[in-house]
DNA sequence: ACCCCGACCTGAGGGC
DNA sequence: TGCCCTCAGGTCGGGG
């Protein structure tokens, strides 16, 4: 489910639900997703200051000087359930008989605000507690490239990052040093929108080249967060509504269909074991 | 230092 | 109906 636009939509949905808020009741019903979760106790009573997003990881800030690390893999997803009626304690919480739990409902965390549950079936999605003054080293988060949406995301940086690669463009999208939050759709639809074929060797982009790439990532990532992430499968927001930029793909998941440029049947191919999508003609 | 590949998981969908 | 195969929005560690 989640790139950039999804995570980004999925923190803006909980912001208001955690920030400034106590988890005043915190269950962890998986002993490990890719890592080993925090214990329940560790992060009950803590207040959340704040909550960000840094690549496709959410974070949220506590007040004990830890910061809890959010990942969505390939199939979490965030389930808002907003009490009525007013702030609660834990014993009055269940009062308020949200739906049952369901499979693959991981963690719950309960503010005075709303029950969040966080559900992955495929648990290749992550919960860490990390010390806050360790979070910039930490080996998950050191390495990253840059934010696709920041201004210093350039033509000029993006180059930089490719010189000397032989890989195809496509792939080298998606690696988390180049730039980060680009997964497999917004990489083939980024490179559609710059007209750039994605087997091209990343390293044999022309600066005019990397210009127009970067200002179709930005544009592609905006445009979706826009319209609130694309929803394939069971990818919902928080509040259960779905995304649409599905309906706005160039090439994702368009096999053999007609390019709406140039009426070209788009093609599929594997690189790194994922699909790609491009049409032949609109992209050289 | 790079690059590729398998591994980690469940579930949906298609073919037989 | 069921079984078996493939594929799915991500990342990491090992080996070449």
């Amino acid at each position: 489910m989640p790139e950039l636009p999804e995570v980004e939509t999925t923190r803006l949905a909980l912001a208001p639900h955690l920030e400034g808020q106590r988890l005043a009741m915190v269950q962890i019903r998986v002993p490990k997703l890719r890592q080993p979760t925090p214990a329940a106790e560790l992060l009950q009573g803590r207040t959340v200051l704040r909550l960000f997003r840094r690549a496709k990881y959410i974070l949220a800030t506590l007040d004990d000087d830890y910061t809890l690390l959010i990942h969505l893999g390939m199939s979490g997803r965030f389930s808002v359930f907003p009490h009525t009626g007013g702030a609660h304690t834990p014993t009055q919480l269940t009062k308020y008989p949200h739906p049952p739990l369901a499979k693959h409902d991981h963690a719950i965390l309960t503010t005075g605000l709303a029950e969040l549950r966080f559900n992955d079936p495929r648990r290749f999605g992550l919960l860490l507690r990390i010390p806050t003054h360790a979070l910039h080293t930490h080996p998950l988060l050191q390495n990253l490239g840059p934010e696709p949406l920041d201004a210093g995301f350039t033509g000029a940086v993006l180059q930089a990052a490719l010189r000397g690669k032989t890989t195809a463009i496509k792939p080298t999208l998606m690696n988390n040093t180049v730039v980060v939050g680009v997964g497999n759709i917004y990489a083939s639809e980024s490179l559609f929108a710059a007209g750039i074929n994605p087997s091209v060797a990343a390293g044999e982009l022309s600066k005019t080249q990397c210009t127009r790439l970067v200002a179709s990532i930005k544009k592609v990532l905006q445009q979706a967060l826009a319209t609130g992430g694309s929803t394939l499968r069971d990818f919902r927001h928080p509040t259960g509504e779905a995304g649409h930029f599905q309906d706005e793909f160039r090439v994702y998941d368009r096999a053999g269909e007609p390019c709406h440029t140039c009426g070209t049947a788009i093609l599929q191919a594997t690189h790194a074991q994922r699909s790609t999508y491009w049409c032949p003609v609109c992209q050289k």
